[in-house]
DNA sequence: CAAAGTTAAACAAACATTTAATTTAATCAA
DNA sequence: TTGATTAAATTAAATGTTTGTTTAACTTTG
């Protein structure tokens, strides 16, 4: 899929506003003209509004796949800097690409978005490799046995929770005086070194 | 704030509905069909579609935080009893009413829905309330000192990921052939158990 | 000169809300 | 118990917007 720069300011626009007012509280309308096109564009490049997201789920959803792969597979690293860097990375991927990561979320929360088989199928290729990966470092006597499918849901729904309700966040944790900037500097290093305290906590002590 | 059996109708076939489809993609005729009245008997009886929502946070919030502050405040109980208790119970109301945290949920999303007040005050709320908590059995020597926001957003985010993506997790987990009753059951006390271990990992054993 | 890109305008359908008319229920003097 | 009075509840219809999409005319590009 290569996209001229008209198609490009469309899909950051839909992306963006989706992300802030949901699929439903957005109009092709309001797509436009933050995109600064005329209407017509959207139908005329993407066919309808529903292709329209389709078309930002497609162009996000494969790359991660591929990076992680990259990660969990890569055996010049022991098991444990492994792991680290599959955290650190998932941190950063979601903190940096809020509007597509709450997207997502609502896409998964709603039944009437018909992503859901796009999103089920990233899921289980994402699921099966961070799986194979705990398996082969507890046969290597590194890795306690854990619940890898509960483990993903706290990486994922903990990440989630955090970029989505950062502003409530921000305030109980009194850190207004932050720039966004720096909050979000703040959350990654926050958030990565919690989680991989947590994670090692259940993975490497003993019972 | 007592409804009669109209209200009730309306507010219950509302939360349903705004769980599945969102807010914007839940018109009020959608609502006046599934809970059989008129129309107009929802601008009537609350105004408006927005009050409706906030008549439904309103009628929600409060429940919470005093079970919260009973459970937290029993001095009956032990320390790792009442953490204990603290997990089953969020748990269980979060799994029990899945329509109206999936609401929520979108209202911490979404930035064009206006009970983003309401919502703060409350998570402010619980978060002192367990804060104080933690903080209390740490001096008796009972728990290590932990990360009590990060802690309490791994409770609450993983609860929420598992009970927003259960049917991803039903396939993925091969759980097919459970009824939607066995799935529930068997959810509530899978996330319950794993959720008690993996807190009792970083406040209870050595770093 | 033909294909692709772009536009303002038009389209019907769906939207939230209001209206004015009608029915139901409650109150109370006779 | 009646019949009158009044407020609350209920309704179908109408209101004026906004919705996603299409059209037909026009401009640019190769």
């Amino acid at each position: 899929m290569e996209y001229n720069q008209k198609q490009i300011s469309i899909l950051d626009a839909a992306e963006k506003l989706f992300a802030s007012q949901g699929f439903h509280g957005t109009s092709v309308r309001d797509i436009a003209h933050e995109a600064d096109v005329n209407i017509a564009m959207i139908s005329y490049y993407f066919g309808s509004k529903e292709k329209l997201i389709e078309a930002i789920f497609i162009k996000r959803i494969y790359s991660w796949k591929l990076q992680l792969a990259d990660i969990l597979h890569d055996s010049s690293k022991s098991f444990i800097d492994r792991f680290d860097r599959l955290v650190d990375t998932y941190v950063n991927r979601v903190m940096n690409n809020p509007c597509f990561h709450l997207i997502m979320m609502r896409a998964q929360i709603q039944t009437d978005i018909n992503v859901n088989d796009l999103i089920h199928q990233n899921k289980k290729e994402v699921y099966d490799v961070i799986r194979g990966f705990i398996n082969e470092g507890h046969k290597a006597g590194v890795f306690n046995e854990v619940d890898t499918m509960m483990m993903v849901s706290t990486l994922i729904g903990t990440i989630n929770h955090v970029m989505s309700t950062k502003h409530h966040f921000q305030r109980l944790a009194g850190l207004e005086d932050l720039s966004d900037e720096q909050l979000q500097q703040h959350l990654i290093i926050h958030i990565s070194t919690y989680l991989k305290k947590l994670f090692k906590a259940i993975l490497l002590h003993e019972a």
